[in-house]
DNA sequence: AATGAATGAGACTTCATTCAT
DNA sequence: TATGAATGAAGTCTCATTCAT
């Protein structure tokens, strides 16, 4: 069998192994087993433990990134549409492969440095996207005076909002969105009946109508 | 040393212990260690490795479940308040407690069935103070037709969207604040000037005025 | 509480967790709390475990054997008598004094040097009484020509008999008989209906009748 | 090294450690070590100290019981010279393989419950060979009323106490006879002049001689 | 390319024993 | 006389990792 093939049997098993025990709790030798092959031929292939599980976390923050920026540009050029194509496209993946997810996730503590500095660089490449497309959202949403696909009064003083809304705010947006999705999964998992779509709208309805509501100067002050 | 002491000071180790290297990755000894006494100890006072994280799982949560809850309770009857100072009492725990977060909140998937079933339970408690408020919220703003601090129109089905508005949805938005609040823990540590009562201030903004807009049917479609 | 009594008080409990448990899977904690009492006071009064399970040892071991010797000296002046009786309280002292047989028997190998000799010379003890009695027994049976209780046909050569067999064949017998006596606890626990006595007379009628068999010649060759 | 072969090294030096010292008192580590192996080792091919020892006691018990029966069978139809070669064998083997004679028979009360029942099996198995034999010659004895190799006055009740005479009898004298073959084995250190065959001879003669006379109505009565 | 055999290191846990009061 | 608090040492067991074939 060649190489690369076998490499990514290994993978695929381990992702199995290690989202249903755990990084710590997993053991080479069951992943061996299970992947039918002996252990010196995974040490062959991927070096070590931690090699083998940064292996599968980046091939798995590859393929949700992908599946993000995928639905994202596929879905026009309206940034709004843009970021809830790519939430779903979020939710549908985690539903759909949720080994992948909880390797990816929830790992962060308990791990070297090095996986978890992959870790970190997946979620950095997740919230880079997401940052990405709400910043081209405000701009949007205060440079040409339209948001499309909801009516709102204009506020005078937009111009001035959006100077102040920067950078840093789309990062914040990014992070409480993100974070948000990730929570939900929690979520989704206990209510099996929703679709991803369902909740990437009741997101969107929360988190994209609210920012659009700051931009207008709807402020809220206890 | 009395005995209650004793077990403050090692529950205290081991929840920094824990929050740094993850349950597994954790060593009875090193806790012992730097808490100044010897193994036996640890075990003559909380039985085992699992129970000792039993116990900071409990500590840590009626921590921050107490927190919350005394906030909330100081800012008077108005849901939305109380939900801004738990909120901001949540920064403030999860600012000054880091340890103690990641211990409730980021301990991943290889955890014994006992300890599992701690760690959903710590979560629950939490998740319901915050989907409590919410609820309330809910209910208040379409009950009186007012939500105080932010000019509004009245739709006329206000009524109507309440009753689809019900627990699900409190649980959903509890969810994801939940999580944009855990997330932007990370962003708040990134961003060292902002005090947790500005943070919390854009967060209410963004997802309060975001579900009010809901229930008064302004909605966001795709 | 004075101090003999309490050594005694430890002594009794201890005797009972040693035959449940054997040597080393006792603790003196259990020990201890049973005896309603601290670890210290344990230590402070017999020192170590090895010097608690010494007492045990020889203070039934005395009493076992005291049984035995009272017994025997009761019976009258015919060795085989004394022989009866003596074997006859050993069954019953067992039947009534479990754990301290337990607790005497069987714990020969795996205990240290000290404890070892306390059990062998406890045996020997045992050993010298017994094979005492079977070398009266010989004595008288070929001294005076009459075996009281049966029948039976004089060799001419008996004298001659009695000369070959000296203190080696008492000690041979005498391992053989309470060898056979310790096995026949065994039985004696899966036989609850038979009594002590039963149990020896049988022992009796095996042991001795082949014993007296042989010293009038009828030699048993394969 | 070829794991059958292995596996029986370990289970040699393991009988040796646990003769010697005891079921809780030997340590894995040194049974490794005078393997000339890594625990590890002990644990892939016996699982646990447990099973190591449940693998000497099966092995053990298995060759005893099979020297015994190999001598019996190999001597012939008659009982009783059966049983002179089964326990020639037999002490021929303890006096050979004391380490194996030990493990079968001398461990303590402290055992789990897998291991005590499994002791109490080889036990069984062992004690059960020697009934059987008993047993034969029972029968043999009173069903063709001549017992060879001795000359007797036949009694007129032998049917009636062959009646009496049972299964429980042959266990009863196969205990007794185990137990002075066991502590006769005591002897047999103290004495090294003495072969096997001569012990066995004597024990014959004082027990299977018994026996028959018990048979042909020679009642001893205190 | 592939593996059976082997191990160093370290984990949790328990216990006999002692100190300070 | 009595004990609550404390520990050094050791035991069983698992795991990531490598060597010889």
């Amino acid at each position: 069998m060649p190489r690369h093939e076998r490499e990514q049997q290994i993978i695929d098993v381990a992702v199995r192994v290690f989202a249903k025990r755990g990084y710590h709790a997993s053991s080479v030798d069951e992943i061996a087993e299970l992947a039918g092959i002996s252990k010196p031929m995974v040490y062959l292939y991927l070096d070590s433990k931690e090699g083998l599980f940064l292996a599968c976390l980046r091939r798995e923050a590859a393929r949700l990134v992908a599946a993000f920026q995928e639905a994202a540009r596929g879905a026009g050029p309206a940034p709004e549409l843009r970021l809830y194509a790519g939430l779903s496209a979020f939710f549908v993946f985690v539903a759909e492969h949720r080994d992948s997810w909880v390797v990816l996730h929830r790992q962060a503590s308990e791990l070297s440095e090095a996986i978890a500095a992959a870790v970190a660089e997946a979620r950095r490449a997740v919230m880079s996207e997401v940052a990405s497309l709400i910043r081209d959202g405000i701009r949007e949403s205060t440079g040409d005076g339209a948001i499309p696909g909801a009516d709102r009064a204009d506020g005078a003083d937009r111009g001035h909002r959006a100077a102040q809304l920067g950078d840093e705010d789309a990062d914040f947006v990014a992070h409480a969105l993100v974070g948000a999705a990730d929570s939900l999964t929690d979520w989704m998992e206990r209510h099996p009946g929703q679709s991803p779509e369902g909740i990437t709208l009741r997101l969107m309805n929360m988190v994209w109508v609210g920012m659009r509501d700051v931009l207008d100067g709807k402020v809220w002050l206890p």
